[in-house]
DNA sequence: AGTTAGCACTTCTTTTCTTCAAGTGCTAGT
DNA sequence: ACTAGCACTTGAAGAAAAGAAGTGCTAACT
């Protein structure tokens, strides 16, 4: 693959990513300064090393996701974008007073507007918060809400009905208890320690210290649950694309974008920035995604942007460049 | 409008509520007994009232939105439904252990099911319920964490920076204050009274009082504003109506999903069920929505089925009044 | 007076054909 | 190694034709 073969298939993704039109050879000759023939010879060893490709046997070519993968590792330059767009996303950075899931919340909105693609937030359980404390709010003879909180003000709670034979006091004490011992305890040794350390003392002092470790348990067991959070800004971006422009493929995808177990799975194990183009996205054939890790101050979480296979790759690259610098410097 | 012409617009209703095609006089012969000619000359007439309409000259008939509405307010009968289906709701709303809250989210999520139309519910913001208990929570130095509990066990948080010149002590000092006296105090009271009856006590006690007054007055707003939320179930379903095959259909109605301020417009106001169809449902000129309210135990709301004009109305309205019934018989 | 048979007329849908533009691959020549 | 030229494909767009469904109206029937 030679130097002008190489520009070839950067200007064709380019120009299908702009126009969403197979590229034919006549429309490139003033860019390569050269005939179409040429093109038409480079286009065809292009698409043999299964760079491009064609929609029908006389059509113009597209690029493959191979193609696609090769233009982003090797032919792309992440674009600066406009000044205007980097002062938005600063000054929410900046603001001191906004919570940080909040600001990488807004952020993503804003990159949702710039892109016109969609943005998902996936706030991980993150095991390594604390336990702040524990406290019991009887709210009636039978009911009782335990509301609980980590050292990173997160806030969770669980109301139950419980049996009539358990004395509220008894709960109220036993949260004491617990208050005493589990402090600090990071969620994800939570549950052990219930089981082995706090039992045992429950036991010794509580009459019915099997319904009231229940209690605790699935009050403990909801709290890491739930503190796995999805977000989305600019959820119907995507059905902008034209790609979606068939009623099937835009059920496809909504349901996709419905299905939270599915947008669970979008995590970044790795640093950096990771692109899955089509299949590899292992969520819908028709899209890239594109995602990366954060990590700051207890919180942490993949934010992931997810558009069409010709996404603007440079644009949204250097987006969450700047987003994750940006967090992880502080 | 004699017997026979009623018959007849309630059979076209009917027809087309389950074809989805426009129905002609001939197709309906032996059921009514007459010729098709007879049927044309009604059909005719019904259309003059208003009750019928034609997509073009040589179609067949399509129930208007006055059609429509003639046939739930005098020809329909709320139909039963399946025993089976029945159990299943019934089994969740006999089940103690949820919360009623649950419970509802629940049932509307079979009713999805069974009816294939998307459950929307509105939980109110009830300002009957009344404030349990406040805590302050200190995180670190300048991090706070106020969580609000009512009298039917709903919990909110609200997080906050503080600024450096606030001692903490002062706000754990002024929450003690507050639960001396505005414990049982319902929550749209809440604000007057914090202004008028506790700024005066805190202002006497506690130096930075306008800084904590205001980052009290921020909780309780959020309190407030936070308590309205919305579910949806199955909200993919309303694209399964072949009304919606169409692209710019689809984005239509799935952007207005997405506008929780216009899905929170959805509100009954009276009693019993309400039926709203096409232009009526201030959604969607295509749609019809069926919504009814209930209210038990300080929680409040509103549940709503959204899907097409040719909505199985016997059906949705028998399954919501089934369910409204229970709530409100407890 | 209410009902029916019959027929001309509309309109939409579907299919088939035609034409056109875009683009390729290949051959032969520079 | 590049280019000019040409035959050939293919999909898209439009026109024409055929067919299906259904109506309105007139005139006859009970």
């Amino acid at each position: 693959m030679n130097d002008r073969q190489r520009e070839l298939l950067k200007i064709i993704v380019e120009n299908y990513i702009k126009t969403v039109k197979p590229v034919g050879s006549k429309s490139l000759v003033k860019k390569l300064k050269c005939s179409s023939a040429t093109i038409r010879n480079d286009m065809a060893y292009l698409e043999s090393l299964g760079y491009l490709e064609k929609t029908h046997l006389s059509s113009g070519r597209v690029p493959s996701e191979t193609g696609y993968k090769y233009y982003v590792d090797n032919l792309m330059k992440p674009k600066e974008i406009s000044g205007d767009d980097v002062l938005k996303l600063q000054t929410i950075l900046s603001n001191k007073d906004l919570e940080v899931s909040d600001a990488i919340l807004k952020c993503m909105e804003i990159i949702s507007e710039i892109t016109n693609y969609t943005s998902i937030i996936l706030g991980k359980e993150s095991k390594d918060q604390k336990l702040k404390q524990v406290n019991i709010v009887p709210i009636d003879n039978r009911k009782v809400v335990a509301v609980l909180i980590t050292n990173t003000g997160h806030v969770e709670n669980k109301q139950t009905m419980i049996s009539e034979s358990i004395d509220i006091n008894e709960i109220v004490k036993s949260c004491e208890i617990i208050n005493k011992n589990l402090v600090g305890t990071p969620l994800g040794e939570i549950n052990a320690k219930l089981e082995y350390e706090i039992k045992p003392i429950i036991a010794s002092k509580i009459k019915q210290y099997e319904e009231v470790m229940i209690f605790f348990q699935e009050a403990f067991n909801d709290f890491t649950f739930k503190r796995s959070d999805v977000f989305f800004t600019g959820k119907t971006n995507i059905l902008k694309q034209p790609e979606y422009n068939h009623p099937d493929k835009i059920k496809g995808i909504i349901s996709k974008l419905e299905n939270i177990e599915l947008i669970k799975k979008i995590e970044t194990d790795n640093q950096g920035i990771n692109i899955y183009i089509g299949e590899e996205s292992k969520f819908d054939e028709d899209v890239t995604i594109i995602k990366t890790s954060y990590k700051l101050k207890g919180e942490e979480g993949t934010i992931a942007i997810i558009g069409p296979k010709r996404m603007e790759y440079a644009k949204v690259v250097y987006l969450l460049q700047f987003l994750k610098n940006y967090l992880e410097r502080e």
